[in-house]
DNA sequence: ATGTAC
């Protein structure tokens, strides 16, 4: 059974408790949120050097440390961004004709499959590399990964701020690519060279750790560039740049010398922000504008309502394979991993909308426009191939 | 969320 959430209490904020940092619950009442996660945002707040800890109401457990939170500190502790720096969100104008979801999911490229620079040369997606690849690292480079990652094909529903969203080049029936992807095998390098040394301690070389973070947030960038250059063009699209991208897993130097570390918890200082849903809800574009009682943060995504496992195991009850293929909006999802399917169910999360109402309530975002899904990819689909493995074709033993 | 170990 899943832990039972608490119910937590408004604002005004716990009082600070001497010698540990003060903890900023920025959700509601009827706010979802898990006993556990709220010991581990005390238990950062007690780190050294700690100095504010803001949680966000998709605040929720995650290994050691919150998802859902923003943590200023004196000290830089690299296992607060996590494994997958520079993961993020970024939302791409896309123009297709006739948005038929069976015939578009059939189109999607295998982004599990990574762009070689040499096998792969003459693939139109290099058109959005402009410069070097970050820290060189080549591999996986154009996946899209697993856990909670995905590529959507959305379509522009509600426009709740007509002016920002045309700011934005965002008009209502307008459809967009969603990327949520990160830094793949690079930041896991860099978390695990570090904690390897040093475990949950600080940066003794914080110049050190940031300079190859910052590569794997360039990487991250570019993977989510690459994904939707590579999705465009199998859907007889042009790529475009992203009217949003915004980075959820980072450090942050503050004009004062303080890391400001973000896990889940997307930029919110002036900031426009694609909120996900899942792959069966609505999505958010918000105007941020969170201030330092919120670490100049806002929430990332819906975030999760149950553990991976409880999701499998409640799912796997209540849910057919074909229900969680097609969700409650009319939209596809392209999953070959079954287990993915249940861990990803949108009954897995927390309801968006009270997320998105949470933020409004406590005056760190304004909604501009809202997405619908129409086709969700997260891993290649095996129907074309019953009698092979997903695996095989990783390893690359043989094609169809 | 990840590559790798079991």
């Amino acid at each position: 059974m899943s832990a039972q959430p608490s119910r937590q209490q408004p604002l005004p904020r716990p009082t600070p408790v001497p010698g540990t940092a003060t903890v900023a619950m920025f959700t509601s009442p009827t706010s979802w949120v898990e006993s556990d996660a709220v010991a581990q945002c005390h238990q950062v707040a007690a780190l050294d050097g700690m100095l504010h800890v803001a949680a966000m109401p998709d605040l929720h457990p995650g290994k050691g440390a919150p998802i859902g939170a923003a943590m200023a500190s004196r000290v830089l502790y690299p296992f607060l961004v996590g494994s997958d720096i520079g993961c993020g969100i970024a939302v791409f104008p896309i123009s297709l004709k006739r948005p038929v979801p069976e015939r578009l999911a059939a189109r999607f490229p295998d982004l599990d499959r990574a762009l070689d620079p040499d096998r792969d040369a003459d693939d139109p997606a290099w058109s959005v590399l402009t410069g070097d690849i970050p820290a060189g690292h080549v591999e996986s480079l154009g996946t899209v990964g697993r856990g909670n990652h995905f590529v959507e094909l959305a379509r522009v529903e509600t426009v709740a701020a007509p002016d920002h969203a045309r700011r934005l080049g965002l008009t209502a029936s307008d459809l967009v690519l969603i990327v949520h992807s990160g830094s793949r095998g690079l930041g896991e390098r860099i978390l695990r060279e570090h904690t390897s040394v040093h475990g949950a301690g600080p940066a003794p070389d914080p110049a050190g750790y940031l300079a190859a973070h910052d590569d794997a947030v360039r990487w991250g960038s570019l993977n989510r560039r690459l994904l939707a250059a590579r999705v465009a063009h199998a859907l007889g699209a042009v790529p475009t740049e992203p009217v949003i991208d915004q980075c959820h897993n980072l450090v942050e130097v503050r004009d004062d010398g303080i890391y400001l570390h973000r896990k889940g918890a997307a930029p919110g200082d002036g900031r426009d922000v694609l909120i996900a849903g899942t792959r069966g809800t609505r999505s958010y574009v918000v105007a941020a504008h969170a201030g330092p009682e919120a670490n100049h943060s806002v929430a990332h995504g819906a975030g999760r309502k149950m553990s991976r496992a409880d999701a499998l195991r409640r799912g796997r009850a209540k849910h057919t394979v074909e229900e969680l293929r097609r969700t409650p909006v009319g939209s596809l999802v392209v999953c070959g991993d079954r287990q993915l399917l249940f861990e990803e169910a949108p009954t897995a999360y927390k309801r968006i909308e009270q997320v998105i109402g949470d933020l409004v309530e406590h005056g760190l975002a304004t909604p501009v426009a809202s997405t619908v899904p129409v086709v969700t990819y997260k891993t290649a689909d095996v129907g074309s191939t019953p009698t092979r493995d997903r695996r095989d074709h990783r390893r690359g033993r043989g094609r169809p």
